[in-house]
DNA sequence: CGTCTTTGACCCGCGC
DNA sequence: GCGCGGGTCAAAGACG
């Protein structure tokens, strides 16, 4: 229980969890959006090479991939192949950063070739949290937002939110089929 | 004054 | 080797 993160945590392990767990769920499982990333050349979604379902008691918690370190940071041993947890979905949202009751830093900000919109890099400041994020409004849907999440929270929410309803007035997790 | 954003520079991997 | 694209750094400025 303690290797994976929820997306959007809660404050209070009620059945709220089970029912956004459900929303994941219907959402990454599947063909559908599992491990889709997106292609800048073409503007599409591919699916990523070595991604792995991560499963617990039976239940679908998110997938996992493996990406290859290309060195620079603390986290990015040059040559060596480490494993991260990277969660990439879609949302429709009129806003781009989604409070999701952590704080984050800006720390970049990227135009992206074939694409009208700048692609926003995010670092969670609690101390020795090492999670990122990528927020990136697609061009061909400027209503959808692409948020990829690497890593996981060492430590409790920030901002807890009570109300799982406040959520998803924010967003409204996109199915493309 | 502390925190956060902006933004140009820099680094690295990859394809040609 | 070179150019391109993606990711990160860090100084400067804005803001509460």
């Amino acid at each position: 229980m303690e290797n994976y993160q929820m997306f959007f945590p809660v404050s209070s392990p009620s059945n709220m969890e089970n029912n956004f767990s459900q929303v994941l769920f219907d959402n990454f499982h599947g063909d559908t959006s599992i491990g889709l990333l997106p292609d800048m050349k073409t503007g599409r979604f591919n699916q990523v090479a070595e991604v792995k379902e991560l499963v617990e008691n039976g239940r679908f918690v998110g997938p996992e991939i493996e990406i290859k370190s290309t060195g620079g940071d603390c986290c990015r041993k040059k040559g060596k192949k480490i494993k991260k947890h990277r969660y990439a979905f879609e949302t429709r949202s009129r806003v781009d950063i989604l409070d999701d009751g952590y704080r984050w830093r800006k720390y970049g900000q990227k135009a992206v070739k074939n694409n009208k919109f700048p692609r926003n890099y995010y670092r969670c400041t609690h101390q020795g949290c090492n999670v990122k994020k990528q927020v990136q409004r697609l061009t061909k849907d400027e209503t959808v937002v692409l948020t990829t999440y690497e890593g996981v929270h060492t430590h409790h929410i920030d901002k807890p939110i009570d109300n799982f309803q406040h959520i998803l007035n924010q967003m409204q997790i996109y199915t493309p089929f």
